[in-house]
DNA sequence: CGAAATTACTACGAAATCAAAATATATGCA
DNA sequence: TGCATATATTTTGATTTCGTAGTAATTTCG
């Protein structure tokens, strides 16, 4: 075993109050929770130094990740984002007043509204994401390409043990023939 | 590699918006992030089901972390759950009033209250607590014990290298002579 | 003793979120 | 067609949180 963090010092901490507790598994996923919170807090950081509130570069990514034409319904980038449809309205409507998001009626459906990426959103998205991606480099820097690997495949392992049971843990996208139509398709998950 | 998951789909599908995309690390970060999302919403959901709120059991947790006799100020639970000292003040007045915890004078400083947790609150925790653990299980089903201690250690040394820079990713309790008195020093973070 | 600092509470308005009702449109069926 | 039901989004009202300012009690230091 590698030398102690300050993880091993809760976890012997923790073992004074609760007999019954597995250090490994613990371990496993304190880690994995205090990484993804320092990434979190990290991505804030930049972010609101370039101008951006998490969830909207949120929005703006998921409208770039739906590709060409960059759209999607409310309902949908509520459902992504995890938020309430009301939130997401009020949300869309202030990304609209900065410009980054259009409006635009479904022709097909007339009660859908399609979330249309502008230029300036496509823009400042590509700007902040340039800043990203520097802590992960910290993070996996004492991991070499075939500790990386490794790792990954763990994780990969773990990611199919849950969807196994459930839906898929990162939501697949809508594709195929008339696709634009069926948008709005929800999950059972709520 | 094993069998691909949503993730890998969702990194093949980004590959065509973003060329300069490592693979890898992409799949390392999101596998992480909605492992620790797919666990927080389990936990949401026995808390739930057993009458709590997150924070509230975050608050009666953090009470028994403590250790005897299990006492915390305000500001120091506060500071912990990342949350305003008024919504603290708040929200020590509801799990008051649910009778978790009482606010008791600090004899030694009697500017201070420390919170403390009551032996209803103590059950309550225990029970909750019982609820755990099961989706953890669920996710290390395919990991066998080597497989497990070679991911917590190829985590820990990410841990190692996110604290090397920094202050440790798990705030280290007040400890030693006179900790009862100190325990609300501030760290600098904020 | 008296001034400054510390700790926690209270109060008030601003902002964000959620739940449910309201609005507009679409679909299914007689 | 006519009409009930379903769907997508917005609107409305209640709740929660945050930020700031101010208050009270207590400790620390000159």
């Amino acid at each position: 075993m590698s030398e102690p963090d300050s993880v091993d010092r809760h976890i012997a901490h923790w073992s004074r109050e609760l007999s019954d507790l597995d250090p490994q598994i613990e371990g496993i996923f304190t880690r994995m929770q205090m990484i993804v919170r320092l990434l979190r807090r990290n991505k804030d950081s930049w972010l609101a130094a370039g101008g951006l509130k998490h969830w909207e570069f949120q929005v703006l990514q998921h409208l770039v990740a739906a590709g060409p034409p960059y759209r999607a319904t409310p309902s949908l980038l509520a459902e992504w984002l995890d938020t309430h449809p009301a939130t997401m309205t009020n949300r869309l409507d202030r990304l609209e007043q900065a410009g980054y998001v259009d409006r635009v009626h479904d022709p097909g459906d007339r009660r859908r509204l399609l979330v249309a990426l502008t230029p300036a959103g496509r823009a400042i998205w590509q700007e902040r994401m340039d800043d990203s991606g520097l802590e992960e480099q910290v993070l996996l820097a004492p991991l070499d390409s075939g500790d990386r690997e490794l790792l990954d495949d763990l994780l990969r392992r773990m990611v199919r043990a849950a969807e196994a049971g459930g839906p898929p843990l990162m939501p697949d996208w809508p594709s195929g023939p008339d696709a634009e139509n069926r948008m709005s398709n929800r999950r059972t998950g709520g």
